[in-house]
DNA sequence: CTCGGGATGCGT
DNA sequence: CGCATCCCGAGG
């Protein structure tokens, strides 16, 4: 069980997408410790990606997208919900990862399907925007031991990105029950 | 400063 | 389909 270090995230976000599903997010704070297991994700590969935060350039809220790859970019959606992100490929290629859904693995109550009940259910909120995942706090692990398929489909909500809402950029492990209802 | 919309989720 | 609920970005 190591560390995702920062070559990981450092690379093509389709890549990246589809490698964090099966891993472990771990989410650690004062002695409690959550984790669950990525079923599901969604790759926002740069500001050509008309449904990226990033389309409408560099904004104080995004910040984090153009930023070092590896760091957390975390945002509230219509004023209840937080969703998380992790920062891909080099610095100033702003795009990033949502993460979408987890396996409840450990101290984990409450549902994980989709990226609000996600960040709500392992207590991710605006506290650790733009924190590092190489930190302690909050990382993902590699220790992927399942077989499984990735089903590729559109993403979800983003309608109003043309054809970039058509582009199949989401990805989740075939069969999973804790994969959000889309 | 106001104003409108949003990578959501839940109940009807 | 309506609604909760609020930060942020655009415009005056």
């Amino acid at each position: 069980m190591r560390k995702l270090d920062r070559a990981f995230y450092n690379r093509d976000t389709v890549t990246v997408a589809q490698e964090l599903l099966g891993k472990c997010l771990v989410h650690q704070e004062q002695g409690r410790r959550r984790v669950g297991r990525i079923v599901e994700v969604e790759a926002y590969v740069g500001p050509h990606d008309k449904a990226s935060h990033s389309s409408k350039g560099l904004t104080v809220r995004n910040a984090p997208m153009f930023g070092l790859p590896g760091i957390a970019y975390i945002y509230l959606i219509y004023g209840m919900y937080y969703c998380v992100n992790v920062v891909t490929e080099p610095a100033g290629h702003a795009a990033a990862v949502l993460l979408r859904a987890v396996e409840p693995l450990e101290g984990i109550t409450g549902r994980t399907q989709g990226p609000g009940l996600l960040c709500r259910a392992m207590g991710i909120d605006k506290r650790l925007n733009g924190y590092d995942l190489l930190g302690n706090e909050l990382f993902i692990t590699d220790d992927t031991f399942l077989d499984f398929r990735i089903v590729k489909r559109p993403r979800i909500g983003v309608d109003y990105a043309g054809i970039w809402a058509r582009r199949h950029l989401r990805f989740y492990i075939a069969g999973s029950p804790f994969v959000s209802r889309g």
